[in-house]
DNA sequence: GTTAGGG
DNA sequence: CCCTAAC
């Protein structure tokens, strides 16, 4: 009644509430958690059957192109090269585990591949890759197959690499196979089973549909970066583009069709992106397109071994000794991301755009610079117009920056004689704008898609960069790419933690924290009182669409905070002061809307009131 | 995918 | 802002 009575009083009798009668829902109870399987334990079989996938692409395109035999030598080499030992201590971390194939030659083989390769665990912080799952079904091999259909398909639509020439063929193989090669602390020699308690293997088929997210980091997650980046293609590797750009968005819908079966139980997405930062704190990643990347070298002191090879000098190097060839990756892809942000978008806002697209994939630890004309932008505070960078004569020397996160010093899982990571100010990774004409599709432009001197893997024998082809796209104001110049550094990115000290970064990134500002709450606060609470969606929709950052569940708890913070004293109030007339706004809205909710037939009661 | 509510 | 259950 004091509410009812707040409706009365404080002036609103102005406001006319619409009828939009909405039925409550019923009673939400709260039932024991039903966990089926732990996700932990998923996890690394979740990434083993990513692998798999990604062999039996490999391998299957492998046998359609015309040198077959030779590709698959070259596959079978790839996955069960060896990793020579770099330390006992490994070896106690690790327990190798006998594979045993289910059925089907060429899956089997390759999953044995990958589980020879997949394992990523290597330390004893990741949780042991036994799969406690009593479900039965079917083998999970042929999941898999499923699962591997799906990439050809997605091979056949242009993502990867055209098999016609054979050269290209295996350049592409290679550059995809490339990133597999986990990182040296990766175990290749190890094989890694995956039984329940009884020894049994167990079902798959709830990872199949998690398998495909994992090619979809901007799906996975925050739906804004889904808003603000748009996917537009994979690029497999620069080396293959000249066959097919993968067309915009084309890539893309075929997932967005499937995305009820994707995302129908959205902790898959938690825990891929758990699990995918899981493996990225240990030195691997799992990019967007199914590709597997490691920046180990970047951390690893095995330089010092001197076997840093390249991969394409590795498979030079296959044929003479197929034996403990040490891999190390120099660069893997991001998938290129369209990134619209308004003009009067703060500079902050376009670092964190930009950081939410890098961290959708790598998982964090990269802090996003902005450069332009050579020199960083430091004051997020500023504006995009202020700072130049709409400006259209300066567009071609914006660049951005991927540093070390500072306040994330990766702690080197190696040994005490490594060397000191990077420190924040080591090189970044400078992304710079391609000469590249911008009234071509950029994707196929080639001044993007050539690599850039940094990618020549052989001849940056020094280079610890993990990151050396990132392609981002600006498209405001024009389109035109951003490719990597070289780093600064052969050390940048090489922050990357493979594991973070103290906080549990285990969990995806927590979005920052955006409080809304009084006009924003002005924007909540009418739409409420039109629309009501318990329609978020629509709120959403009606005062937020172009609001990418803010989802209706935001909008949800801010409104849920306002009233809160509309029944305290102003005294317990904190952050930016919302002006009282709002706050009596939102109570007199929370007053009325709630009292319609209670009964189902609020639309005679609404009638009532509305005429009253 | 949305909504409600606890954390 | 996150997480989860319920829908």
């Amino acid at each position: 009644m004091v509410l009812k009575k707040s409706v009365h009083n404080r002036g609103t009798a102005g406001f006319q509430f619409p009828v939009i009668p909405r039925a409550r829902r019923s009673a939400r109870r709260r039932g024991p958690r039903e966990k089926i399987i732990d996700a932990n334990q998923i996890c690394a079989i979740e990434l083993l059957a990513s692998l798999a996938g990604k062999l039996l692409q490999e391998s299957e395109s492998s046998s359609a192109s015309s040198n077959a035999s030779e590709d698959n030598n070259n596959n079978l080499a790839i996955g069960k090269g060896v990793v020579k030992r770099e330390s006992q201590d490994e070896d106690k971390l690790l327990k190798a585990e006998p594979f045993v194939p289910i059925s089907g030659k060429e899956s089997a083989c390759i999953s044995e591949q990958a589980f020879k390769m997949g394992d990523i665990r290597g330390r004893d912080d990741v949780k042991p890759i036994t799969c406690k799952s009593k479900s039965n079904g079917q083998p999970w091999d042929y999941n898999h197959r499923r699962e591997l259909k799906d990439v050809e398909q997605m091979e056949k639509k242009g993502h990867l690499c055209n098999r016609q020439s054979t050269k290209k063929s295996e350049q592409c193989r290679l550059n995809s196979l490339a990133p597999m090669s986990l990182d040296s602390k990766t175990r290749l020699d190890t094989k890694l089973g995956c039984r329940d308690d009884d020894g049994n293997f167990p079902n798959y088929s709830r990872l199949s549909k998690k398998f495909k997210t994992f090619r979809h980091p901007q799906s996975v997650g925050d739906r804004r970066i889904r808003k603000l980046l748009t996917f537009k293609h994979w690029k497999a590797s620069p080396k293959c583009r000249d066959q097919e750009p993968a067309k915009i968005y084309g890539g893309r819908q075929p997932f967005y069709r499937k995305r009820k079966v994707c995302f129908n139980h959205e902790r898959s997405h938690r825990d891929l992106l758990y699990k995918r930062r899981k493996l990225f704190d240990r030195g691997s990643v799992v990019t967007s397109d199914g590709f597997y990347s490691s920046e180990s070298m970047a951390n690893s002191p095995r330089k010092a071994n001197g076997v840093s090879a390249s991969i394409l000098a590795r498979q030079n190097s296959f044929r003479a000794e197929d034996s403990h060839v040490k891999f190390s990756i120099k660069s893997f892809k991001i998938p290129e991301l369209l990134i619209e942000v308004p003009q009067t978008a703060t500079v902050g806002s376009l670092k964190r755009t930009v950081m939410e697209a890098v961290t959708a994939i790598l998982g964090g630890g990269l802090r996003v610079g902005v450069v332009l004309e050579g020199k960083k932008i430091r004051d997020d505070s500023r504006t995009l117009v202020q700072s130049g960078i709409s400006c259209k004569d300066n567009i071609d020397t914006l660049g951005f920056t991927l540093e070390p996160n500072s306040m994330q010093v990766p702690q080197i899982a190696a040994p005490k004689e490594d060397p000191p990571l990077l420190s924040p100010h080591d090189g970044p990774l400078l992304l710079t704008r391609s000469p590249g004409g911008s009234d071509v599709d950029p994707v196929i432009s080639n001044a993007l898609l050539d690599p850039p001197p940094l990618m020549n893997l052989g001849n940056n024998a020094e280079s610890n960069s993990v990151i050396s082809d990132v392609l981002i796209e600006k498209t405001v104001p024009e389109s035109q790419a951003l490719v990597p110049v070289l780093p600064v550094s052969p050390r940048a990115l090489s922050a990357v933690p493979l594991k973070q000290k103290g906080r549990c970064t285990d969990m995806a990134q927590r979005r920052i924290r955006r409080p809304f500002s009084v006009s924003e709450v002005e924007a909540l606060v009418q739409a409420v009182e039109e629309l009501g609470t318990g329609r978020w969606r629509d709120v959403k929709l009606y005062a937020f669409e172009n609001a990418g950052y803010r989802t209706y569940v935001d909008l949800k708890d801010k409104w849920k905070t306002l009233v809160h913070t509309a029944s305290i004293s102003p005294q317990q109030r904190r952050g930016e002061p919302v002006p009282q007339g709002l706050l009596d706004r939102v109570l007199s809205a929370h007053a009325y809307w709630s009292q319609c909710q209670p009964k189902q037939g609020g639309k005679s009661q609404l009638l009532k009131i509305e005429s009253a």
